[in-house]
DNA sequence: ACCATGCCATAGCAGTGCTATAGGTTATCC
DNA sequence: GGATAACCTATAGCACTGCTATGGCATGGT
């Protein structure tokens, strides 16, 4: 039976309100609490289950809202001449936009499990990465391979020093070393010139003031 | 006033058995809370406040009891002929034992910031990656470089493959097949010969039946 | 005007880590 | 051997967490 009355419908605002606030108390006090986002918001905590089901689906959204600005914030590298400093482009944009919001980070890539449709929608910049390297392999920079296994490979190491870094083990100079480092030795492995590469990550790091 | 009769000490075995019961909790449940861990020990949780001070100072001595582990497992590789080889058997051991302990290794390399100490307990095994390294510098198989930069470049990618396949955005087989074809392209990087860097990797996963 | 519909405030549930208090135990001293 | 001081721990209760049953109420179609 469908309803033929259609009474008082969920404010699309609220839901919205609730998902930017929860991004906010995370990385303003690093946590989210049902409650204190309820307070913040000005709402009762049934709201949240109104729009969202419970806790777990509402961290969902916060999940995407990071992944939409990660995206967002990769798309806006802009594409330079030589492929490979666009690829050490994207690598800082990905290591920037962790450290800068190193909560929203930790609740996208270092929760419990995540669903499979969640992790999707999380690899979904993923593929930028793979079209930059494709385009290394198209100029004839890196060696005939396959573009999803390098882009994991350094999705890997640089996730590794972000996760790191967020945990403790490393400092911040250690972790942002060790990605120019580490993307320089990839690179030659997957087949640059080591002085090619070398250049082309030295004029990334230039390009973003570091 | 220095105390002069010794009553009721604390029974260092019921520290150990909280220790190693916690760590049980947190393998097969998940989960850690003090009072399912004071139930099943089968003491109050007071216990735990004498014994440690709080459920992070039990943490930590869980985090501490799993890096013990993770370096047995570690020292426990056989010194290969091959400096490579060996040193693809310590990534394989660390690999295999954070996909075997999935929460420990959570605990002790994902969770809430951890302190400095901790840290450097942690990386005690890290070591033996850098002694590991050294040996292949020595050898003459890598190019003369920081022993520590290097490990530290090898420690993020695996550490980031493990991480993202708990997280859920790698499958096994993807993040295992990574972690062969990262250490391949690093070591070209770190100067190996292609071919013998990928023959000291097949013998590593030949003795490990992989 | 009616009223079905669905949002949301209230109050309460079981669970969490933590703590104040009181009782019990034990090694030492006289 | 008894008294004593020091320490451990069981009990009960605190504030907090996510969650839910309930009922009031605003809304928009009839």
């Amino acid at each position: 039976m469908v309803s033929r009355v259609s009474p008082k419908v969920a404010d699309p605002a609220v839901r919205t309100t609730l998902i930017e606030t929860a991004a906010r108390l995370l990385a303003t006090e690093g946590a989210l609490t049902l409650r204190r986002l309820a307070d913040e918001v000005g709402t009762s905590t049934m709201a949240i289950y109104t729009h969202f089901g419970g806790m777990n689906e509402l961290r969902r959204e916060v999940r995407r809202e990071g992944f939409a600005r990660l995206a967002e914030h990769m798309n806006g590298v802009a594409t330079s001449r030589d492929p490979v400093t666009h690829l050490s482009l994207l690598g800082w944009a990905y290591f920037t936009n962790a450290i800068t919001n190193p909560n929203l980070y930790r609740a996208m890539f270092m929760e419990q499990p995540i669903d499979l449709e969640d992790a999707a929608s999380g690899i979904e910049t993923f593929q930028t990465l793979v079209t930059s390297i494709q385009r290394c392999i198209d100029a004839g920079r890196l060696s005939p391979a396959d573009a999803v296994e390098l882009a994991t490979q350094i999705w890997a190491v640089t996730h590794g020093l972000v996760a790191l870094h967020l945990t403790g083990f490393l400092e911040l100079d250690q972790a942002s070393e060790s990605l120019a480092g580490a993307s320089l030795n990839l690179l030659v492995g997957y087949g640059d010139d080591r002085r090619a590469a070398h250049r082309s990550i030295g004029r990334a790091r230039g390009m973003i003031g570091r």
